[in-house]
DNA sequence: TTGATAGTTATAGAACTATATAAATGTTTA
DNA sequence: TAAACATTTATATAGTTCTATAACTATCAA
């Protein structure tokens, strides 16, 4: 299993990862269109962000479809949480405070 | 200003955030001590650190004192945000439940 | 089976990172 | 000021990461 961390540390790949979120399920081709990378350069991305644990793939026909994993990040808000429990409360308010715009 | 991903991604740099964490305020002879480091990794690894704004640094007589900078992580928070808000939510329950722990 | 499409792996070079040793800087105290 | 202590910077080197090009593999459809 790879690092998070270092998953994470790459600008590309938190882009990557970010798409995935937005798209909910993304191909290597579609991803490559989208920010004008190379095929290999993307699938190497995205092996990486898999072995992180932080997106999942499954096979369709031709095609190889992604998306985000969203239970791995317990990980890394353990850490966040580990460090900055106190700042988390305000993490917390900007999340409520978030919550009372939306509704 | 570094990037506090590329300062996140490295094993060492954490185990040190989380030692601050711990003693609240620390010398980089403590520090070299405590992992046994050497002083000028020590050193090092606090610049980025700090250039990455996850730490504070201040003089005082001959040593210099470092301590987590506990607002910095809004940055690394907001991207956790935008990809996992509802991975937040469920942080935000978790904080809830620990703050009615601690009453 | 062949061709077309989708994606991955191999390889190599450039750029970056980590770490150790040694030299240099800043601060205090005698 | 000189000596002692605390820390940083310089330099070199080993190792890692990124990226591009080219070669390879897998799936589908005719």
């Amino acid at each position: 299993m790879g690092s998070p961390w270092k998953a994470l540390s790459d600008d590309n790949r938190r882009r990557i990862l970010l798409l995935l979120k937005k798209k909910e399920i993304v191909t290597p081709t579609e991803i490559a269109h989208h920010f004008n990378f190379t095929m290999s350069g993307v699938s190497i991305n995205l092996r990486i962000l898999k072995e992180a644990n932080l997106i999942t793939e499954k096979r369709e026909g031709k095609n190889k479809l992604y998306s985000l994993n969203r239970t791995t990040t317990a990980e890394l808000a353990r850490f966040f949480d580990d460090m900055y429990d106190y700042k988390l409360k305000s993490l917390k308010e900007y999340i409520e405070n978030k919550e009372r715009k939306r509704k």
